[in-house]
RNA sequence: GCGCGAUUAGCUCAGUGGUAGAGCGCUUGCUUCACACGCAAGAAGUCGCAGGUUCGAACCCUGCAUCGCGCACCA
């Protein structure tokens, strides 16, 4: 056995071991396994991105549940691959052709810009991948998906057409949001609405019919008054309940425009006067309908004002038109005043401009499944974790609106539609779909015909992800997946959707829900947030380079950092602190490694006799198994924070500055079956927390498992370990060892004790004790002596403390009596304050009565020893007097 | 306006009915024969506020406050 080098060096040791496993074919998952199947599909991130803490996060939690489910026996695929990310994609190659060409898309035309995209996507395509790697992903990377694959594109094309047919999918005009930066449509669920600080402008319309007299209105889009076609008031509000018929003056433009009455106008907003707008409002065009109102689009699709009637106002950026527009209704004594106003403003959620609501000819899904999609959750057939992401699902389930799906961009799966030529202009309120083919292949006459120039939202495809990514094997062996593991942000945009394709389209559907369902569990990880509660993210500069983490903690230290901090459920003040805290980890069972390795070769699968044990070994065992329960309970719940944290403790704690501490006055005595036996233990335990920690630490277990020879050739297999039985009493009389131990450790640091020098203690015991726990206390405490005296009368002034084992003195040259005496003071002060507590509570009735018999019992227990060091104390105190 | 989450040590967070915890930071002492990415000891919390339930509340209930998120509205 080679010694292990002094330090870790995570660089030498990791990329070392993934090349490995992938020589081994150990993600490779086997449909015809007659394991049981364990299954995952990752998130799949953009094909040109970049790996970000939040992937690390995400796809470190899949790793661990994919080499956990390995463990346990699992057959386990988890299947990669990557997205490619329409607007995103399009969007950053458009930028770099301004930057590079100052050209646009439209300069190169959709054939060649595609032809770049491409490029683009093979010079940054991939590169996550690599880091994915890096980061210890266990995929299988055998099935690396993409969404542009061919039969995923004809996948998508499928199911296109058959919602279509189904009457699911249709193309109408109507309100979208539109983003006037990319100039495409978008969903509702890219939109996010943020408070805006603006001002609300009152404008006055004279009325047609009565010369002179006016109506006010408060708007906060004076730059849209030209494509008004109405104003509105509430029918019943009395102040203008009688001019609705009459008509009043467009102030820009100037034309008539009708006065009308409409249930939505809220009379306490503003004047109660609203300018109708049925092009770029909502509400306005929900009032255009019900009075069959002409709808006048004001705008270019790039935002600037289109009106040339008004040529001071024409060809102008809607903001900067918006000052004019006021300036200009100012010189006509048409402005009433303009008052500070906060609202709320839709943004873009990719180009972080406004969205402009526009009249559109759009293609739209009415969701099916919706009920379905309720119940499989609420029934929990799908359990989601934490379970209150439940109430936010449900909440926009029952709330759906139709899916706008069509982008007018280039980059993305075309919509398999076609239009007959003579009516290739499909725009107006005549659009309908009469001229319309939708198919999988284009018309047999295609100089007929003209394709829908337009792409489908990226979602469209990326819903279908968690089925078609799997060929027919495959999925008969590993759908439903075993878990989803995401950020709650996309809760809507994927989670939910992936659900009602499952359950609308999941090839060889069953009547059988629960095998249409696309996963079992859905875990919801936090958003990585920096230390002042943002979010992580590039324009702020506040994201770390992961791999830059990797550089200098290791990805093991990186993943197990992370992981410890990472509570279910709750967004991660990220502190690189922790990541520096996971290294430390790994460096010290590292060294834990090597003391063991010092002393000797393991066993290759260490067996114990449970009878040769001594005290301390018993009692690291007994932790042990506490944690084997725990750790499997955590894991139920997804608590990766508290599956680290109780490895943490154990392992640094317990095994470390206990155990081994202990076991060092049998590895450096005499007795060769004591040493044994206690080698034994080490390699036991070792064993068992590296099998434990695999899943977070791939790397470093997997390399000491090499060292140590524990087993077979890798441990990514390794069944975990099982308790061992271990004798009760000794565990206890151990834990008082420790106890003293405590206790004695804190005389010397009171009474100035530097810790290199040896101390010399004296042991009156209460009762019989173990020659073997002597020696133990002696090394723990670093003493020169540790006499244990049955008739010790020390001298006044000497240190002591009391203990479940009796009285413990130090014995120092000069005694410091005054100290002494104070810090006794204090002690018994301390003592005689607990024993209060846990007297008033026994000499309480109700407690003794209602309390289970364990709580009052262990009171009881507590007063004795309370009772027992109060007496030792006070003698000692006494004798100082 | 509706809903969800948070509020515990200087900081980041565990702790879901029975003696308030961890890591970092801080103080003190240690280059003790695995580890200074370490060892040992210590200081530091009216568990957001107010009520209630209970023998007993950080924990359960009600209300409030502050912060964050989502949805709806916003002329």
């Amino acid at each position: 056995m080679a010694d292990l080098p002094k330090t870790y060096d995570p660089a030498a040791v990791e990329p070392k071991w993934y090349a490995r496993w992938e020589e081994f074919g150990s993600f490779r998952a086997d449909p015809h396994s007659p394991k049981p199947a364990f299954s995952i599909v990752i998130p799949p991130p953009n094909i040109t991105g970049i790996l970000t803490l939040g992937h690390v996060l995400n796809n470190t939690i899949q790793d661990i549940l994919a080499r956990r489910a390995r463990m346990h026996g699992f057959e386990v695929l988890w299947l990669p691959g990557t997205d490619h990310a329409g607007v995103g994609t399009q969007t950053a190659v458009e930028k770099h052709l301004r930057k590079t060409e100052n050209k646009t898309r439209h300069d190169l035309g959709r054939e060649e810009f595609l032809r770049r995209v491409l490029d683009w996507q093979d010079k940054h395509g991939g590169i996550i991948i690599q880091q994915l790697k890096r980061l210890g992903c266990s995929c299988d990377w055998s099935r690396q998906r993409y969404t542009f694959d061919d039969d995923y594109v004809r996948a998508v094309e499928t199911v296109f057409v058959d919602l279509y047919r189904k009457g699911l999918i249709y193309r109408g005009r109507r309100m979208i949001n539109w983003d006037p930066a990319a100039q495409t449509a978008l969903s509702d669920e890219e939109v996010i609405a943020q408070p805006q600080k603006g001002k609300l402008y009152y404008v006055r319309y004279e009325v047609v019919e009565e010369p002179g007299k006016y109506l006010e209105v408060a708007t906060t889009r004076p730059e849209t008054i030209m494509a008004d076609t109405a104003v509105a008031v509430h029918p019943e509000d009395p102040r203008y309940r009688h001019l609705i018929g009459k008509n009043v003056w467009r102030p820009l433009a100037r034309e008539k425009l009708p006065i009308v009455g409409d249930e939505a106008i809220d009379p306490k907003f503003g004047t109660g006067v609203l300018k109708v707008t049925p092009a770029h409002d909502k509400v306005d065009f929900e009032i255009g309908v019900r009075h069959s109102l002409p709808v006048i689009d004001g705008l270019h699709p790039d935002g600037r004002i289109n009106c040339p009637a008004v040529p001071e106002l024409d060809g102008l950026d809607r903001f900067v038109a918006r000052e004019k527009a006021a300036e200009l209704l100012a010189d006509l004594k048409l402005l009433t005043k303009a008052e500070p106003h906060e609202n709320s403003v839709g943004f873009s959620q990719r180009s972080e401009v406004p969205i402009e609501p526009r009249l559109s000819d759009q293609w739209f899904l009415r969701y099916p499944q919706t009920k379905e999609a309720l119940d499989v959750v609420r029934d929990h057939l799908i359990r989601f974790f934490p379970a209150h992401w439940e109430k936010v699902y449900a909440q926009w389930l029952e709330n759906i609106q139709d899916w706008c799906i069509s982008r007018q961009i280039w980059w993305g799966h075309r919509i398999p539609a076609w239009y007959a030529k003579q009516k290739s202009e499909v725009g107006g309120q005549k659009s309908d779909n009469s001229g319309v083919y939708v198919g999988l292949e284009p018309p047999a006459d295609p100089e007929n015909w003209i394709q829908d120039p337009d792409t489908l939202d990226t979602w469209f495809s990326s819903w279908l992800w968690a089925y078609e990514t799997m060929d027919a094997e495959t999925r008969r062996k590993f759908y439903p997946t075993s878990v989803l593991v995401t950020a709650p942000d996309i809760i809507f945009f994927w989670v939910a959707r992936m659900i009602i394709a499952g359950l609308e389209f999941k090839p060889g559907k069953t009547p059988a829900i629960e095998d249409n369902i696309p996963f079992r569990d859905v875990f919801f990880t936090g958003l990585i947030r920096d230390k002042q509660g943002r979010k992580m993210s590039k324009s702020l500069g506040n994201s770390p380079d992961p791999l830059d983490l990797i550089a200098k903690y290791g990805a093991d230290g990186l993943r197990f950092g992370l992981m410890r901090i990472a509570p279910s459920g709750q967004d991660i003040a990220f502190d690189e602190k922790q990541i520096e805290e996971g290294r430390n980890f790994a460096t010290k069972l590292w060294n834990a490694a090597r003391f063991r390795q010092m002393h000797g070769p393991s066993q290759a699968n260490p067996q114990l006799d449970a009878k040769s044990l001594s005290n301390y070994s018993s009692e690291v065992l007994a932790r042990f198994n506490e944690q084997l329960v725990a750790v499997e309970e955590a894991y139920r719940e997804y608590r990766f924070n508290e599956v680290a944290q109780r490895l943490y403790d154990f392992f640094w704690g317990d095994y470390c500055d206990w155990f081994v501490e202990a076991a060092k006055t049998d590895i450096f005595g005499e007795d060769e079956a004591r040493k044994k036996s206690v080698l034994a233990v080490m390699d036991f335990v070792l064993s068992g927390v590296l099998r434990l920690l695999h899943p977070f630490m791939p790397h470093i277990t997997e390399e000491l498992w090499a060292v140590f020879g524990f087993g077979a050739e890798t441990i990514q297999f390794q069944p975990l370990p099982k308790s061992i039985e271990v004798d009760g009493s000794g565990v206890e009389k151990l834990r008082q060892v420790y106890d003293v131990v405590r206790s004695g450790r804190n005389l010397r640091a009171e009474s100035r004790v530097p810790s290199n020098k040896k101390a010399s203690f004296v042991l009156r015991p209460s009762w019989p004790i173990n020659e073997r726990d002597v020696a133990t206390m002696a090394r723990l405490l670093n003493a020169e002596e540790l006499k244990v005296d049955l008739t010790f009368q020390a001298e006044a002034g000497v240190p002591v403390a009391a203990t479940p084992l009796g009285e413990l003195h130090l014995i120092i040259a000069t005694a410091n009596r005054a100290a002494e005496r104070d810090r006794l003071d204090k002690e018994i002060a301390r003592l005689e304050n607990e024993l209060r507590t846990v007297e008033t509570k026994l000499s309480n009735p109700s407690f003794v009565e209602r309390a289970p018999a364990a709580v009052v019992l262990e009171h009881r227990k507590r007063k004795l020893d309370f009772s027992l060091q109060l007496a030792q104390l006070r003698q000692a105190r006494a004798a100082m007097d």
